[in-house]
DNA sequence: CTGGCTGCAAAACTTTTGCAGATTG
DNA sequence: CAATCTGCAAAAGTTTTGCAGCCAG
C-alpha cells in the first residue's frame, strides 16, 4: 500500500505540503529534521509555513511513514521507513544513511542482556555509524584532510 | 583514574556546580538532560545557572564523563559513562535505566552489515527498552493501569 | 594573583498553540 | 459544502553568547 492510500485510509488529507514533503523524504539520503526541510523546499522555490512541516513530520512519524534516526551529534532526523525493524547506518563524513535489514542476529544478545539485568526487553535502537563506500573512495584517493 | 583527577589533568578546575552537577549525575538511574538537572538541583536547594549546567554537560561529555541516551520518545539525556562503550536498557515505564556490557555478539552483525551496505562501521548506537524488574512486579502485581 | 569559571541578561533558535481563511474530498 | 488543513502571529521553551565579577589553583 503506497503511503497517499494509508493517508486515505487513516482519514487524512492528500494536501499539497504533505505530497511536497513526502516526495522531499522519498529522496533523501540524509536524515532531516524540520527545519532542514523546510530551508530544502524554500530553496526549491516551495514555500511552505514552518509550522506546517513540523505537524506533517509528526503525522508522517505517527503513521509509520518515516522514521526518527539519531545523528552521532546527539541531533534527531528523519528519514523514510521501509516496513519491519528499522535500522540505518549513517556516514560520518557526508552524513548520508542507508537501512540495513535484520535483528535476528540480535536474539542472542537479548537474551543474554535479559538475563544480565533482569529488564524484559520489548525494543531497541540500533544504529551504525561509519564511512559510506563514497566517501571511503575520497579517502583513498588522498583527499585526506 | 577518578574524574578530579580526569578533569585536573585536561586543564580543568574543580568548581563547586562542577562538584555538584557530577555529585547529581553518579547517582542518576534516569537519563537527565541539562534542564532537569538545574530543576532537581533547584529543589535541593543548590541555585545554578542554566548557563553552567549546559557548560559543564557539554564538557563533561567531552571529557567522556557521561554518555548520551537517546530516550523512545527522541529526546536526549546523559547518564554517567562507566568506560568502554556504553550500552543502556532504558525503562518504558519508569525511565531507570542502567548499563549493559559487551558489544562482542556485534561483530557478526557488523560484518553483515559491512558486506551488505559497503559501509565502513566504526561505531555504534545499541539501547534497549523494556521494563525493568520493579515495574514488571507491579505489573504481575495487578497495577495494571 | 590571574586565568578560568559562574551567572546574569539578552539574543538566537526551535517548537507549540490559537485562530481566520483556504482547500480537499 | 463541511471538516480538515494551512499559515500567520505570537507564545513558550530551549540553547547560545557576551560580559562583569568571582574563585580555584
Amino acid at each position: 500500500m503506497d503511503w497517499q492510500t494509508l493517508l486515505a485510509k487513516a482519514g487524512y488529507r492528500l494536501s499539497e505540503p504533505r505530497k511536497r514533503i513526502m516526495k522531499l523524504m522519498e529522496t533523501a539520503e540524509k536524515p532531516l529534521n524540520p527545519l532542514a526541510i523546510h530551508r530544502i523546499l524554500r530553496e526549491q522555490g516551495i514555500h511552505l509555513g514552518v509550522v506546517s512541516v513540523y505537524r506533517t513530520l509528526e503525522l508522517f512519524f505517527a503513521l509509520g511513514l518515516i522514521s526518527q534516526v539519531f545523528q552521532a551529534d546527539g541531533l534527531v532526523g528523519y528519514l523514510p521507513a521501509s516496513f519491519g525493524h528499522h535500522h540505518f547506518i549513517v556516514c560520518q563524513k557526508c552524513q548520508k544513511a542507508v537501512e540495513f535489514s535484520g535483528s535476528e542476529d540480535m536474539r542472542e544478545l537479548v537474551q543474554r542482556v535479559q538475563t544480565e539485568t533482569r529488564y524484559q526487553v520489548s525494543d531497541h535502537l540500533l544504529q551504525f555509524y561509519g564511512l559510506c563506500p563514497e566517501c571511503q573512495a575520497l579517502l583513498e584517493a588522498g583527499g585526506n584532510s
